[in-house]
DNA sequence: GTGTATCATAGGGTTTTTCTATGATTAGGC
DNA sequence: GCCTAATCATAGAAAAACCCTATGATACAC
């Protein structure tokens, strides 16, 4: 019992006669013939009966006939399956990202990605450092994107170095200069992140080095949340170039730093893990943007 | 993309070899080998990467997996079935019939038909002879079995006829007799079939040749009604043997009738349908029982 | 009868499947 | 470091399946 024979005899059963149904295949109604008696023979019993000259579906084939057309099904569904697995449009992606990134640069990214690939499947998980340990443990992801230093157990494929950039409200005096520094700040309430976070030692020594003041009024987990609080006036801060991206408004102004604040980011793979050609792909795709 | 490369693909997931697979499918290594690398070039993507001399699945055989397994499932399932229809385990039967014979003979006969036939499934319609009219000219059923005479527009493939006996209360002065007549029957109270039944007529009849009075004191539509009238005293009747087999408890005792009271029972099949096995074999068991 | 459908069979060419034999690579034991 | 055992791939040939064209048999319409 082949695909073939199943093929030539759902095509009888459709069109009534082998000849059609051998049109319908693409092939000689001799051919066809042969096929079906071949099935006939395999299966033990009859499933036409060939009366005046033309075939008549036993009882016994319309009791068939539901089971070949849903194995028949099957098998059409699976050829598109592969299909879209081939033209990389069918897949699986779960991404493990930090907040900051999950809220718009991701999305951004992910969207564009899936533009001409509906059959593809994304899941991204948020998690903050702390939460992404575990995570990483499990390897039950495909792509890990991490502010780091962090102790991890994958691969790690590349790093990217960001320059953080002042953010000031759009009315205040330091507005729309080209630099600034410690110097100018000296004093100046301070949005900054947690302790932990690369950024605020950066920060902090920075200010130390210059000789001047880091006033942090507001402690705060997220890029995003140091953006809010600046939006409504409650002080400056240092965020990372792909957050102020996003919130390049108006509302906000965003000045060069000096010295350098530096935010990483790397790519994270689980060890041991085959990368799917989609995966790839996204890879290209999020490196790309990354790089802008 | 045919049976024989996805049974191999399956086999290289689930035993993680080619060497394993082949063992499974009952093939050489190398005939396995081919089967598989054959498969990856019409899918046009590779299912395995070769490390370090093993084969270990890609993500996209892991995304082709299940349709796999859902296709070889069902082609697993279509050639059980197969199996069962030529092993005539499976089927459907629909029977009209008449109510009496609903009641215990059929489901005595298709009980005993089904044992071993788990996967039978049967339809029986029971309808009155006015009713099975309609029904019969659909065609929608594979076996009916009617009160003859009766119109109708299907073949009719054999009659049975039945002597009638005559059924009376256990505790009835004739009970034991071995045989009895209209002229024991003078006046006595009877449970009669309606006058559209062959059996009214002919009981009629009967009693006019022999020149006694016919007491139809109740008249019902059922021989199984009939019984529960005499069971209770109401009188005594005529009856076919197949309901008087049902009926054979104490309670009421059958006798042989002078004159001869005929019941028929026709086995009908639908015009221009063929034959299943399955029925061809039901039929075979209804006729050896009708004639016992 | 003649022509036109139908399906089946016969014979041959092509492709697929399968086999055995053999080579290449890797892992593990000593 | 070498030997052995295991893995998978390739090569070449035999067997089977598949498909073709040509042709025969039967039924039906005119």
């Amino acid at each position: 019992m082949n695909f073939r024979q199943l093929e030539c005899f759902r095509e009888i059963m459709t069109t009534g006669t082998v000849t059609g149904a051998a049109k319908a295949l693409g092939i000689s109604q001799p051919s066809a013939s042969s096929l079906v008696a071949n099935l006939e023979r395999e299966l033990g019993f009859a499933l036409f009966r060939r009366i005046r000259g033309r075939l008549v579906p036993t009882p016994e084939a319309h009791y068939l006939s539901s089971d070949v057309e849903r194995t028949l099904d099957s098998v059409e569904l699976t050829s598109q399956r592969a299909r879209q697995i081939r033209d990389q449009t069918f897949g699986n992606l779960v991404i493990a990202a930090y907040p900051d990134i999950a809220i718009d640069f991701l999305p951004r990214v992910v969207s564009r990605f899936r533009a001409g690939r509906p059959a593809l499947r994304v899941t991204v998980l948020a998690r903050r450092s702390e939460m992404m340990q575990g995570l990483l443990q499990t390897q039950l992801y495909d792509l890990a994107i991490v502010e780091t230093p962090i102790d991890h157990p994958s691969v790690e494929i590349e790093e990217f170095e960001f320059r953080c950039v002042c953010a000031v409200p759009g009315d205040h005096p330091l507005a729309g200069r080209a630099t600034v520094g410690p110097e100018e700040l000296d004093g100046t309430p301070f949005i900054s992140l947690l302790p932990e976070h690369a950024v605020h030692s950066q920060t902090e020594r920075a200010f130390l080095f210059r000789n001047a003041r880091w006033n942090v009024v507001i402690e705060t987990q997220t890029m995003e949340s140091v953006c809010a609080y600046i939006r409504h006036g409650a002080g400056i801060g240092l965020v990372d170039p792909l957050t102020a991206r996003h919130n390049r408004d108006g509302d906000i102004d965003f000045i060069e730093f000096e010295p350098h604040v530096t935010f990483k980011v790397a790519l994270l793979l689980p060890r041991d893990r085959q990368r799917s050609a989609i995966l790839e792909g996204f890879m290209r795709a999020l490196q790309s943007d990354l790089m802008r």
